[in-house]
DNA sequence: CTCAAATTTGAAAACGATTTGGTTGGAAAA
DNA sequence: TTTTCCAACCAAATCGTTTTCAAATTTGAG
């Protein structure tokens, strides 16, 4: 069914239907009220692409996926997605086709050109990031997760990475850890270098002399945080604790310790941070894992939120929200042994 | 840079580029050669919107997302937005707001309604699914990631897990196992049935009687894993191996196992069904873990594939892909100890 | 009761492409 | 030489909305 039937059939102007449906002032409530009626009972729903093409907007948010299948991206989007399904507002999922620099750039400068985002998300920040330059520049709206020293105006969402890892730290010192380990994320990136900056400041503020041999960064993969933690251990002055990045981290770190025959929450506490996924939870691991947490589902929605508000003409520079995470103790941390 | 003027910079009319540019016959070579340069150099790039809204095509495949946030979907997606990189073409994720069924199809009538999608993946399907039915009704064109035993023809890609389990079964056979746990999917999908019916066979087929106590079913969730493995070889007469049905299973199997003073790969066998994941694999399992694996990231590369040619007027009805799934051996499966 | 102001409504021009149904000019056929 | 045909191109209509500008109607003040 398209407008001009719709409106034949209500004895009224396409203008006037139009208008009614979009909440334009100037059409008298009663009519706005039996346009909306009719509209549902006829079953009429503009046509998108007519209206985009009029309007000029793409109907969509972009969000750059990584190579690497990040387990949290789908939580990422299924928080998003909760948010815009009521939204006429789509997500348009963009892959990375190679790692390579220069091509990233390419991409994100192609698929502004595309038009067919109205915002972009931009993941995993570096502190100076070519991409927010790049954007600011094009003028394409978009809503960084994550932080960016960048000198350029730029709306953002993130987590307090640093004082997540510091309380974990300072919490392990208290428990009289001294030689503790930090598996981080992948070196580059502004999440990792806070995370590092806690983990150096709680060092620091307690007088213990930062040891970078028990500092590792990667891919947050299990595998990672097995061959890492076993190599730790190994050694001859072994961490009595570990900080983990990610889930993933933490589970290779258990079995690492298991497989030298050790106990996680006795020889070795450990610390993960915790993004709540449905399928793999701190609680559930053997010891339960304490943990840093932050709901990654919950920071999709509000930056789809958030995104809505910039695309409607919210100034990015009051757009800057850096959520706090809560540290919960489980049986994976304890007094360090004697 | 729109096409009026694009056109005029070349001194052509607007109708010719529009068919050098579409790949059209009644262009020459020269021109088309000709446009196509120009058009990369000038930076001409049709508007989206205003071609979608003139061929009536959306432009976009849906994709219906499951509340319970699965692992899988982003390695499927991701392996969707590869394939759809150079198309036209992109992924809309519609999240299921709510578990209630009436309401999943009234999101499908919604998102067909919408004009929002040329085609749409169907997930996990059931035997008699009341989605296939609806889209067959809507004619909207439509890939099944799974099957279904309706009586509607549609096109579908699925792995053999009924094979696979049944290779996996009798491998556990094979190594004198006769209690065999079995941890299903959610009842109600067909893989799930399937799955049951590789499992049953297996059984059967060398004459163990089946013990329904030792089947269990639910998300695929690390906690499922735990509780059921461990009820199990908490009971008189436990199991000494178990079919797993996802990573995410396996590792709460592994941990109930341990929990119990026992070992995987000695007292308790372990196979499970591996969609190979980045960030956590099988062969890093501690010990490392039997699988029956299957690539998600190929079958969503695949099935993007298909969809397009579904799109474009390819018959749903020749539209059917069975892939095999291969039975890795490794350290969790034994011989069964006497 | 009149006239201006305020409220509702409509006609028609966009938005930026594709595509139908012609033209044109030159080569091949008669 | 004339006719026919074909390759290559173009003008204009169209897709289904929104929105500008103008007209019609109602309201309210004097």
């Amino acid at each position: 069914m398209k407008l001009r039937e719709f409106a034949k059939q209500l004895g009224l102007s396409p203008t006037t239907v139009s208008r009614a449906l979009s909440g334009y002032p100037e059409v008298s409530e009663v009519t706005r009220a039996r346009v909306a009626e009719e509209a549902v009972r006829l079953g009429y729903r503009p046509n998108v692409n007519a209206v985009r093409l009029k309007t000029g907007r793409a109907g969509a948010i972009g969000v750059v996926m990584g190579r690497a299948g990040e387990f949290h991206f789908a939580e990422f989007m299924a928080g998003m997605a909760e948010r815009l399904l009521t939204e006429d507002t789509d997500i348009l999922v963009i892959p990375m086709a190679d790692p390579d620099h220069n091509d990233e750039m390419q991409l994100y400068r192609r698929l502004v050109e595309s038009q067919r985002v109205d915002a972009i998300i931009v993941h995993s920040p570096r502190p100076n990031d070519e991409r927010i330059a790049l954007l600011h520049k094009l003028g394409m709206p978009f809503l960084v997760h994550g932080r960016s020293d960048i000198d350029v105006p730029h709306a953002w969402l993130d987590i307090d990475n640093e004082g997540a890892v510091r309380r974990a730290t300072s919490h392990l010192i208290d428990l009289g850890h001294t030689r503790i380990a930090m598996i981080n994320g992948r070196p580059g990136a502004t999440y990792a270098l806070h995370r590092d900056k806690g983990y150096r400041d709680a060092l620091q503020s307690r007088g213990i002399e930062l040891d970078p041999q028990l500092i590792a960064s990667g891919n947050f993969t299990d595998e990672l945080g097995f061959r890492f933690a076993r190599s730790l251990l190994e050694q001859a002055n072994p961490p009595t604790a570990i900080v983990a990045g990610s889930m993933m981290t933490a589970l290779g770190v258990y079995r690492a310790v298991r497989s030298l025959g050790l106990q996680v929450g006795r020889e070795v506490s450990v610390i993960a941070h915790d993004d709540v996924f449905p399928y793999l939870t701190a609680d559930n691991m053997a010891p339960s894992l304490s943990a840093t947490r932050s709901s990654m589902r919950a920071a999709g929605t509000r930056c789809a939120d958030l995104v809505l508000q910039l695309v409607s003409g919210r100034s990015p520079l009051d757009i800057h929200e850096l959520w706090p995470v809560e540290l919960i103790l489980r049986e994976s941390t304890a007094p360090v042994q004697c």
